[in-house]
DNA sequence: CCAGACGTTGTT
DNA sequence: GTCTGG
DNA sequence: CCAGACGTTGTT
DNA sequence: GTCTGG
């Protein structure tokens, strides 16, 4: 549950419209460069996303408790899997021999359900007391299954009044022993759902109101021991959302469209072919309905917001161009239909065509893809340590250090991030 | 979270 | 069914 | 019959 | 939705 959202927002984009909705950054990640976070309408597990936190050392909120060396650790008993150790082969070990007895339930158990929070223990029990976090989205995805899971439609969920959705989410901070890289992961907290997605689903992530009280409290680093009261912010959202199916496209994890965030059967859907080449599209006066205001669409705006528009004033441009066009193009009839789905998608041509291989165009040349599946020894030896290792690693407790509120850059671990369905 | 790969066996 | 990549 | 394509210029 | 190639 809640595998996958939408993020196409730049980190300065998401600042901004924190600190409008009353929720205060201090830092934020930078737009580009190689550790910054993924822009993505398909964002899934393991990608590089946006949490807004307090500002706190990697142990966390609260004191510095004093890390147990390895072999006397006491706290192994809270700490439901402490397996790191097979990343490293520890000195004279029994390979697998101490091996947790959660080993196998963990990696099928892993998810973050609200009511394992309120029982004492497990694996969450560190980072439900010191390492709260929000995770921060445009909405989420959630697959309506239909005939008995033969068919998976795909439904966008947001808030109604568009503001960015706040999950309540837990993260936390590993260290390879042989890595100098620190990993940030997250996860999000899932809850029953609310009424108006028990139809798709009956658990939904945990949505706290922006700027709330509510929100404050969950973040509140003073708060460094779980109590009645964090675990009373996990319930079922009582605001209203917008539900709606979207492009099937979605569910390819390669594909990365702003259409995704618009209704499959939705007017201004260029996504569905049917529609676009079903018009009569040589109008010329499609300009007109375009360009006139009444057309509300939060998602135009999500977009533009999303930086994906930044040619200026296209209607005097396509007012111009279809005069031109429909005199140089009638026969070929193809410029007043690309003008129409320019416009309706608010995309500049370059744009468009990044943007929609996966929905308009019947995948161009198909990537080449590799074989998800490669020879054991070959995947261990060469490609390092996997999600799953980096799963397992959250267990242990991290060793190393860092610094009020801040907007940092983690990973997510795919393990973790999803509830297990 | 979903989509896609997973195999190429061995002889009555 | 189960694992993996994205 | 089905699967797949169906576009792509330009610009203050 | 509609046309084309196979």
């Amino acid at each position: 549950m809640c595998g996958r959202y939408s993020l196409g927002l730049r980190p300065a984009q998401v600042r901004q419209m924190l600190q409008h909705d009353n929720m205060p950054v201090d830092d934020a990640p930078e737009d580009e460069g190689d550790n910054a976070p993924r822009q993505s309408y398909n964002f899934a597990p393991g990608y590089h996303g946006i949490v807004y936190r307090a500002d706190t050392p990697d142990w966390g909120a609260g004191p510095h408790r004093h890390a147990k060396k390895a072999g006397d650790d006491t706290e192994a008993a809270d700490e439901a899997a402490d397996q790191v150790s097979s990343t490293s082969p520890g000195g004279g070990d029994g390979a697998g021999s101490d091996r947790n007895p959660d080993y196998g339930s963990m990696m099928k158990t892993i998810n973050c359900r609200d009511d394992s929070l309120a029982q004492g223990g497990g694996m969450w029990n560190t980072m439900k007391a010191r390492k709260r976090c929000i995770v921060v989205a445009q909405g989420f995805y959630e697959w309506l299954k239909k005939d008995g899971g033969r068919e998976k439609i795909p439904h966008f969920v947001k808030r109604r009044d568009g503001a960015l959705m706040c999950f309540a989410g837990l993260w936390d901070c590993v260290q390879y022993e042989d890595d100098e890289k620190k990993h940030y992961t997250y996860t999000i907290i899932t809850t029953d759902s609310n009424k108006q997605l028990k139809f798709l689903h009956d658990r939904m992530p945990v949505i706290l109101n922006n700027g709330s009280e509510e929100l404050r409290t969950w973040l509140d680093p003073h708060r460094y021991e779980w109590s009645k009261d964090l675990q009373s912010l996990l319930k079922p959202f009582d605001g209203e959302l917008e539900v709606y199916p979207v492009s099937k496209d979605v569910g390819k994890v390669g594909n990365n469209s702003p259409t995704f965030l618009i209704p499959i059967d939705s007017k201004e859907n260029k996504s569905n072919i049917a529609n676009f080449f079903g018009k009569g599209a040589s109008t010329v006066k499609t300009k007109a309905e375009a360009s006139s205001p009444p057309q509300k669409q939060p998602e135009v705006e999500i977009k533009k917001e999303a930086g994906f528009v930044e040619d200026g004033s296209r209607d005097d441009v396509d007012t111009a161009d279809n005069v031109n066009g429909d005199k140089a193009k009638d026969e070929g009839g193809n410029t007043p239909k690309t003008t129409k789905l320019n416009q309706l998608l608010g995309l500049s041509a370059k744009r468009r065509k990044k943007f929609l291989r996966g929905s308009l165009r019947r995948k161009l040349p198909s990537p080449r893809q590799r074989p998800s599946r490669l020879p054991h020894l070959e995947r261990k030896g060469e490609l390092g340590l996997g999600r799953r290792s980096v799963l397992r690693a959250m267990a242990q407790k991290v060793p190393r250090n860092r610094s009020k509120r801040v907007l940092e850059r983690l990973h997510s671990s795919s393990a973790i991030a999803l509830e297990g369905i």
